[in-house]
RNA sequence: CGCGGGGUGGAGCAGUCUGGUAGCUCGUCGGGCUCAUAACCCGAAGGUCGAAGGUUCAAAUCCUUCCCCCGCAACCA
């Protein structure tokens, strides 16, 4: 029998840029679209955009352009331009906008149109415009519906709806004989909470001298399809147009972001259940990516990473894996430059890119670049490698990616160990050993061929390349739970390049973009004193010029007056006499002194660092400290009296 | 009593559904190795699993109460 699966995400709304959470989702359904490809599945995967309604056509208007070249644009230009550069390997891009899906979406509101399942009722209430739809007295804070500008306003509105309520208790039936059918649990229970009650009908259209840029309701020019009949359709338009319903709809896995699930798992299947079409199969929901002090991201917070720098920075395999590696679906997750770099250079560049290194070193000098006779499969490594696929393959199904990976991680460190306790450099000076040495390089090989097939989901062009760099083609992950397949004889090339080059970790600038943002910065400690202990090796490892130096301007500065930070426990806030002028500066010290302790005081002040904000407190400068081997924090204070002002060198 | 998520060595997390030696990565310290991208391997230090109470032979895990952080509050994944 053969495998069917097909994935889909979100369409994004075409009114703004993508961020980082669209990629998030994007990467998400590649890599699931990537893994099943790999596991013999027939697969197909679904991405697009969403181009209709009342804020887009706004958007437009504010742009200067029409609907449809301002959508063109971002749906092309911007949205799948970015999927394209990231690799996203969707095998279809549904716009809503298209005529294929205009037409599915009018022949599916005829269809339960007619069977009595949407009808016309008046609707009065307080509408707001910034939101694009009716809001509750209760939704309101004085007045106003938070994060618009304006009060709502009475509005009286004719729609169609749709008679979702009806099929609530089948819903609720259907959640609780399927568990698996939404995922992870906790978004399961969340549903199930929402249909304890009532949810009532659902609003499907708007009038069309209000919001013209929509479908069409097929029975009444004068009205267009509100969002769900629209958006939602999609997953099944884009299949029927391309005439793939049969096999696909029923192995259907819908990735979504925690903030739609109740039109995905409540109006959806509903809908689907109203229009005589089967559910999907599973809901994939995951948590929202945060920023690294685990707050929401965003522009106006000043902390939002930017995707298309990131790809620009660390390329599609590295933005890939550190974002499948280091986010669980179950929670929101922090995210960050810090969190890349170390991935890059820990799993992949240390582990699994030098292991490789290695290897190919040994086969070039030790076996003349040709790859031995196939090692015994009964070695602990080999059966180990043999039997990952039954570890990881589960994992996947059940969304746990990051622990997915580790496993193959943990198989890589593994395979460095096992070079490490067989010293092939050893047996390589003893000819008699000759055999002994081929079957541990040659099981390494095999090692990093299975490892290179699983994490291939993640990794889609680095996995090619390490086999590559050993002679070696493309596997199913079924061809690594066989031992022995690499050919021997292959001969692999002389010259390979570093499979991931190690980075330096991200510079504190790159961490807070803007640091002039009234915000809690990420890391207020180590933007406001050296590290003492842990940097120095480095620092060591690449001398600067007394050019470099010369750009810290250094100062003695008295302390005049000393206070506690009035939103953070572990800084101070003080009050320099610099001679000429006072300035107040942020100290993360305040575990170790006590603000009366330090007035009077001299100390050794950064005078010409760019200020930043920590706790909504700027600070004007740093003050040099020491940290002892318990982590005490020692100020750094002239050894005899000096004025304050005076130049420090 | 609005709803939801979270609190596990210095940092980030897994483990909680299904109770049984507290695990992984990073960092720190010490050692080994020289095939390798200053890498890899081994060892060590470091934890009252947010708090209290309860159930149990046994609790990070189950129950109760409480505390703290965060999100729902639009850049909407």
């Amino acid at each position: 029998m053969n495998k069917v699966f097909y994935v889909t995400t979100a369409i994004d709304y075409a009114n703004a840029a993508p961020h980082i959470g669209h990629v998030y989702e994007k990467i998400l359904a590649d890599f699931l679209a990537r893994w099943h490809r790999l596991d013999g599945y027939q697969t197909y995967f679904l991405t697009g955009t969403d181009e209709h309604g009342e804020k887009i056509s706004k958007a437009a208007a504010k742009a200067g352009k029409s609907p449809r070249e301002f959508v063109d644009e971002l749906s092309e230009g911007s949205f799948r331009a970015l999927y394209d550069r990231l690799q996203i390997s969707y095998d279809d891009f549904i716009r809503t906008t298209q005529e294929r899906h205009k037409k599915y979406v009018q022949q599916i509101l005829q269809r339960v149109y007619e069977a009595g399942d949407i009808y016309y009722a008046e609707y009065e209430g307080l509408y707001s415009v910034g939101s694009e739809r009716f809001v509750t007295e209760k939704e309101l804070v004085n007045g106003v519906l938070p994060g618009d500008s304006e009060p709502p306003v009475l509005r009286k509105e004719a729609n169609y709806f749709f008679r979702m309520e009806k099929y609530r208790p089948w819903l609720l039936e259907h959640l609780r004989q399927n568990p698996e059918f939404i995922q992870p649990a906790g978004y399961r229970n969340e549903v199930l909470e929402m249909l304890k009650e009532p949810i009532g009908d659902l609003s499907i259209s708007r009038p069309k001298e209000r919001v013209p840029w929509g479908i069409p309701i097929p029975w009444d020019e004068n009205h267009v399809t509100y969002v769900w009949f629209d958006a939602l359709l999609n997953y099944v338009s884009a299949l029927v147009s391309n005439d793939i319903f049969e096999p696909y709809w029923r192995h259907c896995w819908h990735v979504i972001g925690k903030d739609i699930l109740k039109p995905h798992a409540v109006f959806w299947p509903t809908m689907l259940k109203a229009a005589g079409l089967p559910l999907y199969e599973k809901l994939v929901v995951h948590g929202h990516i945060l920023a690294l002090d685990g707050r929401k991201m965003g522009k106006s917070l000043g902390n939002a990473i930017d995707p298309a720098e990131m790809l620009e920075k660390y390329g599609v395999d590295t933005l890939h894996y550190a974002l499948l590696r280091d986010t669980t679906l179950a929670a929101d997750s922090p995210f960050g430059e810090p969190v890349i770099v170390s991935r890059l250079n820990s799993d992949l560049a240390n582990d699994l890119g030098n292991l490789l290194s290695r290897l190919r070193t040994m086969l070039l000098k030790y076996c003349g670049g040709v790859l031995p006779e196939p090692s015994p499969p009964d070695s602990e490594i080999a059966r180990e490698g043999v039997s990952l696929a039954a570890k990881v393959r589960p994992l996947i199904r059940e969304l746990r990616f990051n622990l997915a990976l580790e496993e193959v991680l943990q198989y890589v460190r593994s395979l460095n160990k096992y070079v490490n306790d067989q010293k092939p450099w050893e047996l390589a000076r003893d000819d008699s050993r000759k055999k002994e040495l081929e079957d541990v390089l040659y099981t390494v090989v095999e090692g990093l061929r299975i490892a290179s097939v699983l994490l291939e989901a993640a990794l889609p062009n680095k996995a090619k390349e390490l086999r590559a760099a050993l002679g070696l083609g493309d596997f199913t992950v079924a061809q690594t739970e066989t031992w022995g397949l690499s050919p021997a004889g292959t001969r692999i090339p002389q010259e390979a390049p570093i499979l991931f080059p190690k980075l330096e970790a991200a510079s504190q600038n790159a961490e807070r973009p803007t640091p002039n943002e009234d915000k809690p910065a990420a890391k207020p400690e180590t933007a406001i004193r050296p590290r003492a202990t842990s940097h120095e090796p480095q620092a060591a490892n690449s001398p600067i010029t007394i050019d470099d130096f010369a750009k810290v301007e250094l100062r003695v500065a008295e302390v005049i007056k000393a206070e506690k930070h009035p939103k953070a426990d572990k800084l101070l806030v003080l009050t320099l006499n610099v001679g000429d002028h006072t300035r107040q500066v942020v100290s993360g010290i305040a575990q170790f002194y006590t603000p009366e302790s330090l007035v009077g005081k001299k100390l050794v002040l950064v005078a010409n660092l760019k200020p930043a904000t920590l706790r909504g407190v700027e600070s004007q400068g740093m003050i040099l400290a020491g940290e002892d081997a318990e982590g005490r924090i020692v100020v750094v204070t002239p050894e005899s009296d000096l004025p304050p002002g005076a130049k420090v060198r």
